[in-house]
DNA sequence: GCTGGTGTTAACTAGGAGCGAACATTCATC
DNA sequence: GATGAATGTTCGCTCCTAGTTAACACCAGC
């Protein structure tokens, strides 16, 4: 808990190093003396609330920041080790990739890592965060597409929220047989048997965003 | 400039009470005598980063906020009956609309539920599910539209996850910021402080997808 | 070997962070 | 209407520490 004080010094420094500026510098813009910088980025001192806002205005950062434990919150830019990767038996999305550690995750298009079912189904990973049980992705369903060959339905736990970017999706939900076309979005408790089919001449895009649920529910 | 400091006892004051907890009950929960906090709200007297800390910690709320001018921080539990209210100070989409009891909605684009924003921002809610603090929406920025007409940054417990349909969409997320452009996605830990703008010519619009979470907040 | 930049340390001081005790004020309860 | 237990406030006081000045060691370039 004093931990985030704690390595509130070496987080200044850290952040402005990042932006060029010298300690002395920041001592002449926050009108201090240079040294006070210096025993406060190394822990021998601590600045006043006052010090320590305008600290956070001239690096232009939220001071929230300044108590993140450093480093975390890095980008994942165009790493990634896991494209095209095969999981025929997976059997939902609600945990089909690992969480990673980032509190910040931004992937580019052409970038994502990608899962590709038997079926002429495909989940691009559109977000890689610290959570556990949501993803968060692009799907595609080629022509004649379905979520399982055998026309069975899925079920688990959770809601999940699909938008359709392009194409057309039949949907089953329990025995409510929807037509998803571009625009169009939904949004309902995975629980109920749910299947879905592509029957229309084109690919079928769509942005689902599936989590499962930890512990209670609702609650008020 | 030294502005927020001035007013930070009367913020803390202020939300203290929202919060329901006496002033001796704070006092004795940060260590420190119930007088002290009595000087810290009145102005009379200047708090330690460490006792600051632990005093946002113990209130949890992010330090940025005790900095913010007082009045409408809070998000305003609103009634609404749906299509096209208006809700200018609305704080976050955390809980922009009632749930429903609904386990299965489908909604179709030009039926949607839409808030507008005073800035040249909206939101159109692409599925009413019985989850609360759940929010599946379509954003759209006009050019120059931005989340905060202050430049002021938000935050809120949970995750956020976006992806971006058309238009460009200057997203900064605590001290990183980022371009995001048609297909580009991302996901981040609402707690961070976080801004979006339109700095492009064109209108942003994109998929987002904003859940609270109930619960422990983590305090490291 | 100077001049101007960087960051660090030691010794000092003045001011304010934080305290204790007594204060005034609502309320309940008997 | 007195007692008590809450609430928040004010006045002095103490002692710690935020912030100073000075001198320090290090590199660049000229």
């Amino acid at each position: 808990m004093t931990d985030a004080i704690a390595h509130l010094g070496s987080r200044l420094k850290e952040i402005r190093l990042k932006s060029g500026l010298s300690l002395r510098e920041i001592a002449r813009q926050l009108d201090v003396s240079p040294s006070f910088i210096s025993q406060i980025e190394n822990g021998k001192s601590q600045p006043s609330v006052a010090t320590l806002y305008s600290f956070a205005k001239l690096l232009s950062v939220p001071v929230d920041v300044l108590f993140q434990s450093s480093g975390d919150v890095h980008i994942e830019p165009n790493k990634q080790l896991d494209i095209e990767v095969n999981r025929k038996n997976l059997a939902h999305p609600t945990d089909a990739w690992d969480s990673s550690k980032a509190r910040i995750s931004s992937i580019n298009p052409n970038n994502r890592s990608l899962i590709t079912m038997d079926s002429g189904v495909t989940w691009e990973r559109l977000a890689a965060t610290a959570e556990e049980s949501v993803n968060f992705m692009e799907i595609n369903y080629a022509p004649g597409a379905e979520t399982n060959k055998s026309g069975e339905m899925i079920f688990h736990d959770g809601f999940e929220y699909g938008y359709a970017l392009e194409g057309e999706l039949e949907v089953t939900i329990g025995d409510l047989v929807l037509q998803l076309s571009t625009g169009h979005s939904l949004g309902f408790d995975s629980s109920i048997p749910h299947r879905f089919r592509n029957t229309g001449p084109n690919k079928f895009r769509g942005i689902w965003f599936v989590h499962g649920c930890h512990g209670a529910h609702t609650s008020a």
